[in-house]
DNA sequence: GAGTGGTCTAGACCACCAC
DNA sequence: TGGTGGTCTAGACCACTCT
């Protein structure tokens, strides 16, 4: 009788407990939680009750856990600042890709990766912004972003990014050559000397968030209980033009985003 | 020997093979998925590691399930365009407040609640934004948004905003008053016959996405594997000074996010 | 080798919904 | 009332890490 009122299960009790701790800072990140047969004693529940409570915790990304190793509570690694606004010529003018200056004005080493350049009809979600018939020809650039670590330390792969432009206009320019382009494409498009020279006026930046599918798990090392942003970057010009559509997928555990408006 | 060579656990078999399905589109949103007993015969497993393999897909906010009734492929609700950027005045000019004049035009109905209004002390995110000493006097604004419904159908909750005021400007006005405020905050923050009457001129939104907690999850009615967004918008004049700071959550499976940047 | 977390089974009871 | 999903137990074996 009455032990439990509340009606509320075991395994949400333990789990509610623990978060408890974790957000009045009891317990810090980085510390060890409890081992699953101590929680056993303390909530006099057994095993499988004891792993559905942490696994809660593991869902909402609060403790990380591996095999043989204690669970303990999850460290935010290095939060790198995704600004996008009127700081953005500033960057530019560093000679830098925007974002390899926004890295290093974060004291980070930012590097990008070429996963494949191809010529791609246009999927859906391109075609429209490019406002164009799904299965365009495109020059697709398939980039992944990674964070240099410091000394000794691994890297962090930041974002996958693939660049669309259409065809008709990059075939046979670098763009459409499967290496790294210096400064960064929107200096290539912009650059009056260039085969585009076009001057990006306006951007239009669409998020969506949902959690990860297994590849970009896979790809991004991302843990359990991370989401992820798609990020779907619009460039025009002045005439409204589109010069490049960039479609990326962030992990929001390494990422914050700013945007600076004026109106 | 040799009949699972590649040792993919049971469990993880079962989620990858339905989010398979679901991801090719096979099982529809709104789709039945098999019932436990069904894919207890189909995998050859147990009851409590079909449901590992459900739990999975349902931490991936692919799934819904609830007692009593059949397991189903989640349907994304309404999505509602939260647009920023210089469309701002020219949706503040029909008299509605910004948010309620972006619902109208999806042809949605938007509406706020007020949780409560009081005097409080600052806490340090928005002290550092009005640049001021953590604990300074603010006049907060505790809203919920929410969307309504269709006839006879249930309100969606939309966003917990928390809106921060200086003390010393906002006290003793109507933004210190426990009701709304017709055409919204930055209306009454800019008529220049109102007591306070400066023009903002900036906004800087900071997004940081990351899984509910459970307060959250009760106040906004949010389905497993749903992550959320912290969106703290600071709206400036143009002198620099700090007119209002907006602490927003946003769940983002009803939400997109969409910024117009000119640069 | 001791201790940790990861996986699985077999069986039980409960709460809820729809027919 | 039967089928569904939700919860729990007791016990087993495995994979890994650390000391």
């Amino acid at each position: 009788m009455s032990t439990n009122p509340s009606k509320v299960p075991p395994f949400k009790r333990i789990a509610d407990e623990l978060r408890a701790e974790i957000i009045r800072g009891d317990l810090a990140p980085g510390d060890r939680i409890p081992s699953q047969e101590q929680l056993e004693q303390r909530f006099g529940a057994s095993r499988a009750t004891v792993r559905k409570g942490v696994a809660v915790l593991r869902s909402e990304g609060l403790i990380t856990s591996s095999q043989g190793r204690h669970s303990t509570v999850r460290e935010r690694p290095n939060v790198s600042l995704r600004q996008t606004g009127s700081i953005y010529r500033a960057r530019r003018a560093t000679g830098e890709s925007n974002y390899n200056a926004e890295a290093r004005a974060q004291g980070q080493n930012a590097q990008q990766e070429i996963r494949e350049v191809v010529e791609a009809p246009a999927p859906d979600a391109i075609a429209e912004r490019f406002r164009v018939a799904p299965g365009t020809p495109m020059v697709v650039r398939r980039l992944r972003f990674v964070m240099k670590g410091a000394e000794g330390e691994a890297d962090t792969p930041m974002q996958l990014c693939d660049a669309y432009y259409d065809a008709a206009v990059a075939a046979g320019t670098r763009l459409a050559e499967a290496r790294l382009i210096k400064g960064g494409t929107n200096a290539f498009i912009e650059n009056p000397e260039g085969p585009i020279g076009r001057r990006i006026t306006q951007f239009i930046e669409d998020l969506d968030v949902r959690m990860p599918y297994p590849h970009e798990v896979e790809q991004l090392d991302i843990p359990i209980g991370v989401p992820v942003a798609r990020v779907i970057r619009t460039a025009y010009d002045s005439a409204g033009d589109v010069l490049e559509v960039l479609d990326s997928i962030v992990p929001c555990d390494r990422h914050a985003f700013r945007y600076v408006i004026d109106v």
